[in-house]
Order: structure tokens, then sequence, then C-alpha cells
DNA sequence: CACCAGAAGCGAATTCTTTCGCTAAGAGAC
DNA sequence: GTCTCTTAGCGAAAGAATTCGCTTCTGGTG
């Protein structure tokens, strides 16, 4: 036996979600060129992962005019949150503190960003 | 044609090495019974996995005794490491500032890590 | 030494993901 | 209406992840 499809978008997927999500709605056309600026791949390949992501209920397709126009069905933040929260329980044992301490470590985080970070966590620490 | 193999460990690959962390070092019956306490699987299925994980490197073998003892390759900071970089590129356009954002919006922290985040943020704002 | 229980290994089956060639359908140009 | 170009869709192929049945090996017991 094997197991269970995941409900969050796979690689190439979130590559496609994030022209949709700078683009609002595209054709296929569009984020198949999009994203083959980075990716070596055919036309054919992104409109089969389009029809796989709308089966999915991860895009949303507008047939009414004739090129199909899609868009995410979720916004960026949305499955952003939904990817971290992933990886917080599976590899941080569901602890924020970690994960953000290591993120803090391993990456340089600009002087506005610091700042921005600061505040929040002040703003948290008030509300406790 | 298809894909290239992730260096990153997968879902259950990332639950044996959990319990090989908190182990150091275990045999193939001490992780499954470990691991079959929360997922129901076979000890065939364990052993395959550790099988497919020693031809990835994710985890030595020590053959010298006779219950073959396994730890794992990389220590528990590094790979967590590995697969928040990986994260942070594929979903947050690289950005350390907003995945902490969010980290911190979407989860409550305790009052310590709240602390201890915020002393990491000043120390890294005079660092600049 | 023969026997038994548990450990290790193999190969095949299943499902998911990603890929693309080839066919069908639509819209505009003549 | 016919031709042509682009868009849509389908089905099959290939690779990765996961599963397990069955065989083989090993160590200890009587």
């Amino acid at each position: 036996m094997p197991r269970h499809s995941s409900t969050q978008p796979t690689e190439v997927e979130l590559e496609i979600l994030q022209t949709l999500w700078e683009h609002e709605r595209a054709t296929a056309r569009q984020i198949h060129d999009a994203i083959s600026a980075n990716r070596d791949t055919n036309y054919s390949t992104t409109v089969k992962m389009l029809s796989v992501m709308h089966e999915k209920g991860l895009v949303k397709r507008d047939d009414s005019g004739r090129p199909i126009l899609f868009r995410a069905a979720a916004s960026r933040k949305k499955t952003q949150t939904k990817l971290l929260k992933g990886l917080m329980q599976k590899a941080y044992d569901g602890s924020v503190g970690s994960l953000v301490m290591q993120a803090l470590s391993s990456k340089k985080a600009t002087k506005e960003e610091l700042s921005e970070i600061r505040k929040l966590v002040e703003k948290l620490e008030e509300d406790q």
C-alpha cells in the first residue's frame, strides 16, 4: 500500500501559484511564459498541471471567455502559513520558538525587517 | 520525462530521523517500535526505508555488531535549517522577514520563547 | 548439529508527481 | 467554407515515495 495525497501544493504547483499571486488572473500561455523563464518546461506540461491543480482545488478557472483564465484558489498568505505550519509540525515538533530562532540565525534579515519583527514580538509580549 | 530526486528527507524519513536524533543510535526494531506508536506501519517497511535512507546518505549504519545500529548522518539542527531554507526559498521568495513574521502570527509562542527571540533580534540589530 | 525466532534484504506493487506527444476544438484571415 | 495558428485535453510514460510479502541469514537453544 502507498500513501495519501497531500493538500499542500507541490514544488511545481507552487511555481505556478507564484505567478498567479502576482498576476491575479492569467491564461495558461501567460503562466507558461512566466515559469519557463526559470524552468525548462513544455507548454503541454503547464496545461496539464493546471488541470491537475484544478481537480485538487488549488486553482479556479473562468471558462466564460475563450482563452481560459486561471486564478489561485487560496491567497499567498494562507498557503504560506499552511506550508509553514506543516514544517513546524513535521520538523520542529510544533515549536514556533525554535523555528523562528533558527530562521533568524540562518539568514541575514534587513534592518527594516528586524525592526518590524522586534515590534511584533514586543506587542505579543504585552498581550500575554 | 520526470524529475530529480530531492536531497531533503521526506515526511516518513523525517519521522525515522526524529527517533534517531532522540536516541543517537538504534536498531531497526527500536526505530520501528518508536514510529509505529503514531503511524500504523509494518516492520518490513521500516527496514526498507532505512535501506533507502542509507543509499541516500541520510543515515549511517554500524554493521560490526549483529543487530545493526543506525544513526542520523546529519544533526537535527542542520536538517531543520536545510528544510527551513528550502521553504523560505520556495514559498517566501527567500525573505526571512516575512517568514518570521508569519510564523509569529500563526501560532502563539510562550513568554520564554518571545523573550529569547527579542534578545536575539536586539543582538542582530546591534551587529548591523 | 538441527531448530526456531528474530533480523535483514529483495523485488514487486501502488500511488503521486511531472512530463510530453498527439489529437481535438476555436477564432480569425482569406 | 477552408486553412492555419493557438489553445485545451487526454492518455501514457517515467521517476519518486511508500508499502509489504516472502526469502535468506544469524544467533542462540536443546
